[in-house]
DNA sequence: TTGAAAGCGGTACCAC
DNA sequence: GTGGTACCGCTTTCAA
């Protein structure tokens, strides 16, 4: 590899005038710029990124963390960060998370130890006091969950009131008897959506059924498990006594499963709102009525938290929570007024 | 930060024991390496992975450029190479080359200068002889579609074969006016399929009809414009004299909008087959017929190449085309007789 | 077993 | 305007 001394040598001058020469300082007198470019040209230099970032002390690179690239919630969230990062120079490592909480600490230190000027995380753990070590020096905002045991700035939306939102959508089309699908409520996001969905149940003057709620595991079995098993663990939660006429399903990766099993049921005539948008929802039939994440917005407002952060270095003032408000999109599935009972 | 130096103050030895001891080299007596133990842990050492990579020059690190991370195909393919990099201690850069071809040498370059382990590349643009000054010292691998002008590994798969099986499918099933929708011809994998759909039709004795094949900016506008523009030009394919009684969609991204233009107009009763599958086509009312692109096993095959290419340096023999088989998975939108004319 | 010195490639600082 | 020198933190080389 081409160094800088080799294209002083060349040109028969200093290797500091060469960096003076690649980095466009003034200080350079006509002719020495000349005679270095022909060099650095000849040569084909390219700088070494690795020397430059070791002087600078700090990766101009961010880090993304999110539980699953696949899910198109996340996919939207990496591409706008990404977009964001091109402008400013800068690049992106993503790194996958999983459902499984205990790989959330290896995967993350893994890009932290890298010096990193920012890092932004979509948690799958409950504990993220692992950082602790790391936020002094690096910015870390949250997304999508906010931090347990560590305090950094998160970009969220208000799930609780969301989930009675589209509850009380359930309600108010008839439904009296409504079940919950949702993964295991070690998940903050999941406790906070069931409590929702609770809240809106009591104000309707229902009293909710625990028998109609379907938790732990659901996520695997509707996300990435056998549809066969989708359709079993549908059909046992349609089978209680006195059977919902409708589900809300507290995230999108259920969603999918789910509504495919729904399909394999002839079941269709559910009533059905999913907590975050998916791909075709609108295309199925009924289409489904779904509570817009706007990983946009989310994605634009936690851009502006962690480059802010990367630009103001030391504030790191009282971590703050910042919601953004979300809405529902009805289509369909969610109007179906129950059968008569 | 705390340095090797710092450590090695207060445990009264050299930096280069204190090296030796975070190294494990057996060479250091107990007492000294205790006392160093000591010292590293009461200073909490981490070392700077700035100053390693410096060094050693060269970024344990792969990059992954994709058109698209939203798009399920690729997001497997990055979670799958994703999951392989970290059981080999590397860190995955990942970058998004949208639509517009002309992005992507910047974009690409942008990680290659970091000095790289190894690349792997999903491309956009026609022209790779970009690559030139970078391939000599770092192994670079094409998935999905080859390289232009440029010689290096690729994994991809017969478009040509499995677009002739699709277009077979539907003409099996009686059809004999056959739709092409796909992106713009100036991608090589729309032109295989394209020559395949051709091909099948004349092996039936079908004389292809250009007023069937809509191309260019499909992509576009199923992919990303509005739901009323997908309409419009799905309307318009369906409205030419002796309309197509089937579609075959060139791409999944194009299948998802087409398919959902196709439910608001209640043409679902038209023969269908996307290339490549995507979420829920198998709950939709009917079911998508699909050539499943096997992302799994792309990536897999994939990151075999790129690995191998990492671990024997300078092997960069004459490249070669890794050819993966694919298969057509009937769901029911290929199967739907006609309407007899 | 341990340490001193040199060097990776670039840039800041200070002379000239 | 230009060049010398030191230094970023770590590891290799060689000597003690």
């Amino acid at each position: 590899m081409t160094t800088m001394q080799d294209v002083a040598t060349r040109a028969g001058v200093s290797a500091k005038t060469v960096s003076r020469v690649f980095n466009d300082d003034p200080n350079v007198s006509p002719e020495t710029r000349e005679r270095v470019q022909e060099a650095l040209a000849a040569l084909n230099y390219r700088p070494n990124m690795l020397a430059r970032r070791f002087r600078e002390g700090r990766d101009s690179a961010i880090g993304i963390a999110v539980p699953n690239i696949g899910d198109p919630f996340f996919a939207t969230i990496i591409r706008s960060i990404e977009d964001r990062a091109v402008e400013r120079g800068m690049v992106v490592f993503v790194t996958t998370l999983g459902q499984d909480a205990t790989n959330e600490p290896a995967r993350v230190e893994r890009l932290m130890r890298r010096q990193i000027s920012g890092m932004l995380i979509a948690p799958v753990s409950n504990d993220q006091s692992y950082l602790e070590q790391w936020g002094d020096e690096t910015p870390i905002v949250f997304i999508d969950r906010e931090p347990i045991n560590f305090a950094a700035d998160s970009v969220v939306v208000d799930d609780e009131a969301m989930a009675r939102v589209a509850t009380a959508h359930l309600i108010d089309q008839g439904h009296r008897r409504i079940g919950f699908v949702g993964d295991t409520t070690s998940l903050v996001t999941t406790r906070k959506r069931l409590d929702g969905y609770r809240a809106a149940l009591q104000l309707a003057g229902i009293e909710p059924d625990d028998s109609l709620v379907s938790l732990d595991g659901s996520l695997l079995v509707f996300g990435y498990r056998s549809p066969a098993d989708a359709v079993a663990q549908a059909s046992a939660l349609l089978s209680v006594d006195d059977p919902p006429t409708a589900l809300f399903s507290s995230n999108a990766q259920c969603s999918m499963g789910l509504v495919r099993a729904l399909h394999s049921l002839g079941r269709t005539e559910l009533g059905f709102v999913s907590f975050g948008d998916f791909p075709m929802a609108d295309a199925l039939t009924p289409a489904v009525t779904v509570i817009d994440q706007n990983a946009e917005g989310l994605a634009e407002l936690a851009g502006n938290v962690l480059f802010d952060a990367i630009d103001a270095p030391a504030t790191r003032a009282t971590p703050s929570v910042h919601s953004l408000p979300l809405h529902l999109i009805p289509r369909g599935s969610g109007e179906i007024a129950p059968a008569s009972v």
